[in-house]
DNA sequence: CTGAAAGCGCTTACAG
DNA sequence: CTGAAAGCGCTTACAG
């Protein structure tokens, strides 16, 4: 009588199969299950017919509730307005998908009180795991380690201990690009770096700096900037650098933001790049290509590291211990 | 005694709180849902308190599969590559948060056929809504509408009928970018365009069109071209232009990605920008001021969106009927 | 003001 | 090969 419909049609259920298919749930729920070999063939064909016919699909929240465990993976990233961070979420979220998972986006904005608030809440959400790229120290981070939570640290390995982990080779990223200023000529270089690096990028700017001493014996300048985003830290820093010795005829910025930000500063100042200055960056932006065919970039093979993350994901849940997956990058290189 | 605790130590439920504080699982679930009216005050302080103590967080999945229907907005984003999606998609996710809710992310990859499997996984996890981000018309659309479902389309218009929207004037923008080439001395102007363009894209050059038509009588040379992404499409209709006419004074664009391209291009001719030809772009991309100071474009308020999307939600499930949400642009400009 | 009980959709021993 | 039943955590009339 008063079985008006809710605002919206709900999807038939296992009970409304077993019915149709005039069946007991637990078979149904077998059946859908894949467990195929525990019910008769004409069983079986029945129940498939009939959830075809009704359309079933399973109900991600009885399951979850029984199960105690959903498909939700949480993805914590800093910002999603930097395209490296962009192309992680992209590529995480395809190879998830893949696999059979579903991801929850939480951007943290970089402050820890938000990664732990996401930490937190993604335990009521009961989701399987939580991908953290470039996580930060945090009260929050120790309980999920605590807890055993499935966790794996993409960019920044994990602050706070042993984790899964996917990247690349940061140092090795570093001396690439001083291999590279170094064969195109150039004799002195400088670095750009935040004035609170993250060890990502503090490796890259160590790796540098120690493989130019070996090429060359000089140590390189090294300038620091703050801001909200690598477009204004590469500004400050640019900044800093040209007032306290001009333009090197190397430059290496440790993300290609930053490279942005120095060749602004170099159009202001009428150096022209590279004749005059060679600037050497890292993430690969692919829209390099078109607005900045004067940057060598390092690639980081960003579309490669979802699959990457649920391997790391996948092995957890076997049981194996965490792994590293550093991921090759390409050597410095003009686009195109 | 095999009460071995699982991988992950579990949350607090209910009936823990229920017991610590001495009170039924009724009186609990009323209390953490607010209803402090429904109980003693004594009765709600002890609850509160045990609470805090246990960490107590509402499961979601018992919460959902009893009130059928979750927390869960799921985005549906043709790509996230595109640095005005991934805008898009991070604005909307800080304000779903805001309002208490979770966003799942999916990337259609503008197919059709991925676009109606997410619709469809859609219910399976009781999402609220669907924020579908330049959707293409399909039959899971088509059954997503005659359920009822709560749906509001961003950047392009619900291809199958009337709906939520949250955009900009596209008619306008174009037009706006004809003022402006005209204003600065323009007199032959050209569009480049997707050879299938998108509503979006297609009201965007017919507004300028119409408008320069208006301005000074001569209609604008039109190039198409096709690929993969916008810039690809900018690279195959630039060339195309340039072959059949030349350069133009002004060329309008209709995205950013687009008149980078165009820009590749100018410079392997020796074209300069601007003081050869005159590029208008729309979408306002943060990078435009460090890379592309020679792009004048229409700033398109992105991080304004997630808010309004939020407003359309809230109306639907308030029922209201749909609506419209026309967010202000920024007439063409250079950066700074 | 408070509690006992039903039921949301599912999985899984257990029994046959 | 198949089914009856318990229970995952929650909300909500209903009764008192």
């Amino acid at each position: 009588m008063d079985e008006a419909p809710g605002p919206r049609a709900s999807l038939a259920s296992l009970a409304d199969v077993a019915r149709a298919a005039d069946v007991s749930i637990a078979t149904v729920s077998r059946v859908v299950n894949g467990q195929t070999n525990r019910a008769g063939r004409e069983t079986v064909a029945r129940v498939m017919q009939a959830v075809e016919r009704l359309g079933y699909r399973p109900n991600h929240a009885g399951r979850s509730l029984r199960r105690r465990e959903s498909q939700i993976v949480a993805m914590l990233a800093p910002n999603l307005d930097n395209p490296a961070m962009a192309a992680i979420a992209a590529s995480t979220e395809a190879a998830l998908r893949e696999a059979g998972y579903v991801m929850i986006l939480c951007d943290t904005h970089d402050r820890a009180e938000l990664q732990d608030e996401y930490l937190e809440a993604m335990r009521a959400q009961m989701a399987r795991a939580a991908v953290l790229v470039s996580a930060v120290a945090s009260p929050g981070l120790a309980g999920a380690m605590k807890r055993g939570d499935a966790l794996v640290f993409v960019n920044r390995r994990n602050p706070m201990g042993p984790g899964a982990f996917v990247g690349v080779d940061n140092l090795r990223i570093g001396a690439d690009a001083a291999d590279f200023l170094h064969a195109q000529g150039a004799r002195d270089a400088a670095t750009l770096a935040p004035s609170a690096p993250s060890s990502t990028i503090a490796e890259r700017v160590e790796g540098f700096s120690a493989r130019w001493r070996v090429l060359g014996g000089a140590r390189p300048r090294a300038a620091r900037g703050a801001g909200p985003d690598h477009l204004a830290i590469g500004g400050a820093a640019v900044d800093r650098l040209v007032a306290r010795g001009g333009w090197p005829a190397g430059l290496f910025c440790p993300s290609d933001l930053i490279a942005y930000a120095a060749y602004r500063r170099a159009l202001a100042d009428g150096v022209t790049i590279p004749d005059d200055c060679r600037l050497v960056g890292v993430d690969g932006n692919a829209l390099n290509r078109w607005i900045a065919p004067w940057l060598a970039s390092v690639a980081v093979p960003y579309p490669a590291f979802g699959a990457a993350v649920v391997e790391q994901l996948e092995a957890r849940w076997a049981g194996r211990p965490p792994g590293q997956r550093i991921l090759p990058h390409r050597a410095p290189a003009l686009a195109d």
